[in-house]
DNA sequence: CCAAAGTTTGACCGATCGATCAAGTTTTAT
DNA sequence: ATAAAACTTGATCGATCGGTCAAACTTTGG
């Protein structure tokens, strides 16, 4: 047996041997395209032929990697879901509220502008009822927005923004900075556009941050 | 030919004789259960046969009254975006800001409340590129959201709200409003409720309200 | 009352899907 | 060098899908 721990190295271990950073890449390759074919069709409509294709690879030897559609659809939700948790840092009870909301919002826009198709992933399960992540939803989320939601009540009982449910104001910030990957087809065809532009996001992002701030009395 | 006009009367003529009632009665049932599994399963992972199945008749009679799955879905579609655009009449020059937009955001969260299933089949066709509704979002939409931007940037222009975006405005609207239907789940358990009540769909308007109001300076 | 039109239904078809198999090739460890 | 392990791949299977067919039944108009 091997004991120098090569086996245990993570997949993107950065002193791996050659299997493993081979491992590594066709791994990302797989994700990568059926993260993109699960949000062009969703779960459903994707096929495993479809996102082997796009891979490059047969699909025999996807199913090597992953053994069903269903292994391979909770291993690409897996990663968006740890993407979702770790863009909410600044939001702690040592920060500003207006920064650390605004510093939120505009993480938020820029996560639908650069990873568009993750968020449609997302929004797919969800939308459908969330047979997969239903109990990601119900433990770990609930209990991230919990932990939130006391940083927020703190700020309120401070008096440094105006009362506010701080579980709703979560949604309401989901929505709108989503919606921007998530709708961006009826976004861009209502502008008037073919695909959105890195400004059309800024403006996004500068308004949403406005009327919300604003509407929390955080600017006057 | 029967000159007496029966053959031109809509679906739903209230003097119809009973073959018509039937056939109304039925297409209802069967745009009812496509609308049910088309939201469940998006277009792809619904199924003829349980369309069917929930619409109390067997398959090929499904397809007697819809040819093809296509055409029942852009039927049940068709349906949906004629509740879109009927949602904001109050949207109007005449109307103040803030009573219209109250209106229009209570409107929408009631539509979320009580067909959360329409908002759920519109949202999964736009996520998966819209490509049977492109051509609407693209005219009949976009002209919609140009006429209604009109009336808001008279209101701005008039000084009765702070200056704003009015499409972006819109997007922010429809996301807020619509993830209370679309993202059920997700909130549901963020919540820690199995399902939304109406006291969640009432503090939901409120707030939003709330927030959007005076982040438009339309309250003090 | 009867023929035409409209409606209902079980049986069936070709296509596509997820998944598997078996026979190969390459890499690893000793 | 060599055997085991890991990986690759063309061929193929059973299941399910959208859609069709043909034979029945029901309603309508004259």
């Amino acid at each position: 047996m091997d004991l120098s721990g090569k086996e245990m190295a993570p997949a993107e271990s950065t002193a791996a041997g050659p299997r493993e950073r081979a491992r590594a890449r066709i791994d990302a390759k797989i994700l990568g395209a059926a993260e993109a074919v699960f949000a062009e069709h969703g779960f459903s409509g994707a096929s495993m032929s479809e996102i082997a294709r796009r891979a490059g690879i047969p699909k025999p030897n996807l199913h090597y990697y992953c053994r069903t559609k269903e292994e391979l659809y909770r291993r690409v939700l897996r990663r968006i879901l740890d993407l979702w948790l770790g863009t909410a840092d600044e939001i702690r009870a040592d920060v500003d509220p207006a920064v650390a909301l605004a510093h939120y919002i505009a993480a938020k826009i820029d996560l639908a502008r650069k990873r568009p198709l993750a968020s449609r992933v997302f929004a797919n399960e969800v939308i459908h009822g969330a047979p997969q992540i239903g109990d990601f939803l119900k433990h770990e989320l609930q209990d991230w927005v919990d932990a939130k939601a006391k940083v927020i009540e703190g700020w309120v009982k401070e008096g440094k923004m105006r009362p506010v449910d701080p579980r709703h104001l979560f949604f309401m910030l989901w929505a709108t900075t989503q919606t921007y990957a998530d709708f961006a087809v009826q976004i861009a065809a209502v502008l008037g556009r073919k695909t959105l532009k890195p400004a059309d996001y800024d403006r996004a992002a500068q308004q949403t941050t406005e009327i919300v701030l604003r509407g929390l009395g955080l600017k006057t």
